[in-house]
DNA sequence: ATTTTTATCACCCTATTAGGGTATTGTGGG
DNA sequence: CCCACAATACCCTAATAGGGTGATAAAAAT
């Protein structure tokens, strides 16, 4: 049985030439075409797509709050987000809220058969500058420096950053309070902080723990 | 002129391969071809390759520690790491390394020219399978709970996770002690938490700040 | 074999934070 | 007009944390 496919974009000739595109292939069923996204929930309810290629900019409702919906319903179908602009915040977004991929459209009509099977293969079709974009996002976690903590200090610090106070870190470890402020300074000193808060607020951000 | 492109990869054929393949284009020059990184700098400083394609499992020295050394010495470099297994660790620590691709050797032999195309044209090519992972990372932040901060509340929260003491925040805000204590139980009881470290810690995993 | 690091425990004093109240003001919604 | 709420401020007591100093035994490094 073919794939089935729901479309969503305002544009009502690119939503046609999609259409076309797909229907050019007969492994491929378009299920639905809408302009907008108001009645999402109702749509893909009643019409079970395995595919739902998703604008961005939309009237009323943006593509990625239809995504959000989407997912509250339904966990399997894959979604492909379309989009003019390669703009970081939606696209964090959208993928965060559950997108499977992220197209401009200005690559979309090449890509777009190879980028339904991808999906469909459990891939994540993207452009190449959205990969580019989601790539130094992670490379701005930059290379943590080493304070050398000492296994029993990182284990100190995870469980102070966990919301332990130091009671409770001593009774889980079975070691005596003072052992553990003992601890606690000894960090304070290799992380250059003075407090809870800041050493807590370090080691998360820096991503110690 | 031609793009320069370096090989590293323990296994022969394989670099062969490689090799074969790229020298049916004359648009690439294979500068040089390594069974493994130990003298990375020196040999990237003197070839000044385009293109580096990297193997993650070396004898010696590993494909990410080649990568960081590489970095520190050339930021233009695009490099493409290969690697048999889809293993997130090394993934994400290659990509912040600074690697700009991560292929699976599987595909490698369809998609490497494809791939090298991509970089080159400021793209991030990575196998469907990493694409995934990677956006599967981003999913795993959880869409935060809204907690109904006031605006004062929030700035509060802000700056105690940034590592100010609480007289600290009276002045910076031009509130009293006290006034600030009271807001601080505020954020305790809508957070339901019991201390400064929970609040934290709570506030920076959910980025509420 | 000697030195350094790590993990452990203890005691001191002071500063900060938590937990429990109460109270005043201004603002916006019903 | 009254109510709810945010923001402000104060009080008191108990608990927790910060900073300093010192000590011991085992493990690791030299």
């Amino acid at each position: 049985m073919p794939t089935k496919i729901l479309i969503y974009d305002d544009n009502t000739d690119l939503r046609e030439g999609i259409c076309h595109l797909l229907r050019l292939r007969e492994e491929y069923e378009v299920v639905g075409e809408f302009g907008d996204a108001k009645n999402v929930l109702k749509e893909v309810g009643f019409l079970k797509p395995d595919v739902i290629l998703m604008d961005i900019e939309m009237p009323g409702i943006t593509g990625v709050e239809a995504v959000k919906k989407i997912r509250t319903i339904d966990r399997n179908a894959q979604i492909i987000m379309l989009t003019v602009f390669d703009d970081q915040g939606h696209i964090f977004e959208a993928l965060q809220s559950g997108a499977n991929g992220y197209l401009l459209k200005r690559n979309a009509s090449d890509r777009l058969v190879q980028s339904i099977e991808e999906v469909l293969s459990g891939g994540a079709p993207m452009s190449p500058s959205i990969a580019r974009l989601i790539i130094s996002e992670m490379q701005l976690r930059k290379p943590q420096e080493n304070y050398q903590l000492s296994i029993r200090e990182k284990e100190i610090l995870k469980s102070l950053a966990t919301g332990n106070s130091f009671k409770l870190i001593a009774s889980d470890l079975q070691i005596s309070l003072e052992t553990v402020r003992t601890h606690i300074k000894k960090i304070y000193e290799k992380l250059q902080v003075h407090s809870q808060i800041e050493a807590v607020s370090k080691a998360l951000n820096e991503k110690l723990v």
